[in-house]
RNA sequence: CGGGGUGUAGCUCAGUAUGGUUAGAGUACUUGGUUUGGGACCAAGGGGCCGAAGGUUCGAGUCCUUUCACCCCGACCA
């Protein structure tokens, strides 16, 4: 393509609000335009980028025996009154209604459609597994779209489903998925992890989220520095501690402690390690009709971590609640401990069962007890993994130690089991002959987010730096003066020579001064840049790598070999 | 959904406390000229319902009311 030709609005300026890498450069390299919250369109350098992510993930879904398919993206609302999910998805469903008055929906996401469509169609183990996916739009209209193609709106995303008969096969597919995943991210040139995850709402065992690594990654992960453990912060586990402090010495007794209410003034007050005081954080739990105050207790060097808890009490929502509300239940905020079990409901983290040697609160103004021994609410109490894991903790299957990194989840599998197949009759008929709803997973790839997490890994101050499988064009030839025939000469020439050899090429013909072109070339980031410029009268050219940022003379004469020799 | 902010040229923004010629700058765009290795210079141009509706006033970008949109922090987020 001729840039002459080629609509590419480039600016140099970003919009205001623009505050991520990805949604900066994308911008002010001329691929996406906004055109109201959370929507953008993509414009002719973006469109590329997308395809050569899409023939990625469809090279690799037809190896691993997936078919595409594409499902309507306007859907009737009624298979979501029928799964249940319209209530639950809430605010996020678009909804609509046609001039029938019939409601639709715009999918955010397809498990309905996909088992509507296989339902009544596949109904002999014999036809299974089946593996379907699609890529396409979705919307979902999120309360808060931001950080441009990262959390839009309206995203393209590819969503796989599989249907089977076993909980084994359903594994074995699980896993080939996570593998074709990983080579799908390996060929885009991404750093990544894969890491154990929370299911969230969608329900299911087995989850497992793909996270390319970057700063501004909206997702704290948590990863071993010795084993392959990732896992989002959400679902970290860990050992029990390696190096526990000393333990403090005292017989069981309540002590005057007024005004001790925080950790750090309890830990400061008798002297002792926070690890041993028990910290209690309140919390109104919202169930699908009800709610109620739950007290849950973790160690006092530890934090809650609000997603197990939520999971611990099978909650929908966990939410804050005010110190006058526990008073309203005869709490007294500041001096709460598990030892009265009356009041409220009480979730005590794993890491306290039989734990010895406390101090928490007596549940009493001003008083705490120490030389608490828990080991008396062992049969009584409920225990959980509630606790969220912190920096240096040791990892749950070696002895390495946790660090805290952030991800960009551009990818994200999970085992559904029987969760939609049951609510919506999806069943076949097993080698007995007996009615089995289908065993699924579902496997989800973001593919407008690929484009921004690439730029988030791959950028430096002056754009974009894309990578060989994702650049929209490999080579850019920049004439520098288009007033010097010899220049121009040679441009065309390599010019028709790499596209003849099938090289997505760009001819940067435009009548501009030297430095403006190279601007403009490394904002949009195409790998190799050919400046045919003034050493061209000693028979020199140079390429520009702008992976290294380095430019090197090459003769003329070579010039198109050299090219092909580093594609 | 709570709290806050902003809507003026394609883009980034002045101007609004105190109403008053024809509404500005930078950038981008058009034309001519100079320039040609890191977003150049000179000159001449085109481009605005000042988010929308209503009101106050002799007069509103500016004051009042309503409304819409966009953004930021938080909550939420397969």
């Amino acid at each position: 393509m001729r840039r002459s030709r080629e609509f590419i609005p480039t600016s140099k300026e970003a919009p205001s609000d623009a505050t991520l890498p990805s949604h900066i450069f994308l911008s002010r390299a001329g691929f996406i335009t906004q055109v109201a919250a959370g929507l953008y369109n993509y414009l002719p350098l973006a469109k590329r980028v997308i395809k050569k992510i899409e023939n990625i993930i469809n090279d690799e879904m037809q190896k691993a025996g997936a078919q595409e398919v594409e499902l309507s993206f306007v859907t009737p609302a009624e298979l979501w009154a029928e799964s249940g999910r319209i209530e639950k998805f809430g605010k996020e469903l678009l909804r609509f209604k046609d001039r029938k008055e019939n409601l639709f929906v715009l999918g955010p996401t397809h498990e309905e459609m996909m088992v509507n469509l296989v339902r009544n169609r596949v109904t002999s183990y014999k036809n299974l597994p089946l593996n379907l996916y699609q890529i396409k739009t979705k919307f979902r209209d999120e309360a808060r779209p931001r950080f441009g193609l990262m959390r839009g709106r309206e995203f393209i995303m590819k969503d796989g489903y599989s249907f089977h008969a076993s909980v084994e096969d359903l594994d074995r597919e699980f896993d080939a998925m996570e593998a074709a995943y990983k080579k799908i991210l390996n060929r885009l040139g991404l750093d990544f992890r894969v890491v154990e995850a929370d299911s969230g709402a969608i329900g299911g065992s087995g989850s497992k989220e793909l996270m390319v690594l970057a700063d501004s990654g909206e997702d704290t992960i948590a990863v071993c520095s010795k084993c392959e453990y990732g896992a989002n912060i959400e679902a970290a586990k860990r050992s029990a501690r390696a190096a526990i402090p000393e333990a403090p010495e005292a017989e069981f007794n309540k002590f005057l402690t007024p005004d001790v209410k925080t950790i750090d003034e309890l830990a400061e007050f008798f002297k002792v390690d926070p690890y041993y005081t028990v910290k209690c954080v309140a919390k109104r739990v919202i169930y699908e009709d009800e709610s109620e105050i739950v007290l849950f207790f973790v160690r006092g060097c530890d934090n809650l971590q609000e997603v197990k808890a939520a999971n611990a009490t099978d909650a929908l929502d966990i939410v804050d609640v005010t110190e006058e509300e526990l008073r309203e239940i005869g709490l007294k905020p500041g001096f709460i401990g598990p030892l009265d079990q009356d009041k409220a409901k009480h979730v005590i983290d794993a890491d306290l069962k039989d734990a010895t040697a406390l101090i928490c609160g007596a549940n009493e103004q001003d008083y705490h007890f120490v030389g608490v021994d828990l080991t008396v609410l062992s049969d009584v109490a409920y225990f959980a993994d509630i606790a969220e894991a912190n920096e240096g903790d040791v990892c749950p299957y070696c002895e390495g130690e946790l660090s805290f990194t952030k991800g960009i989840e551009v990818g994200h599998i999970f085992k559904l089991g029987t969760t939609y197949s049951a609510v919506l009759k999806a069943e076949f008929l097993d080698e007995n002959g007996k009615s089995q709803p289908f065993i699924m997973g579902t496997y989800g790839m973001g593919v407008s987010r690929l484009v921004a997490a690439v730029i988030e890994q791959h950028h430096d101050d002056n754009g974009c730096k894309w990578t060989q499988a994702t650049a929209p064009y490999m080579v850019n030839i920049m004439i520098s003066n288009i007033k010097d025939e010899a220049q121009v000469e040679l441009g065309e020439k390599l010019y028709g020579q790499l596209q003849e050899s099938g090289v997505e090429v760009m001819l940067d013909d435009r009548k501009e001064r030297f430095g403006f072109k190279m601007k403009d070339a490394e904002l949009i980031g195409f790998p190799y840049t050919v400046i045919i410029g003034k050493e061209l009268v000693n028979g020199q050219v140079q390429i520009y790598n702008r992976q290294t940022t380095e430019k090197t003379a090459v003769a003329a004469d070579d010039i198109y070999t050299k090219i092909m020799e580093l594609l």
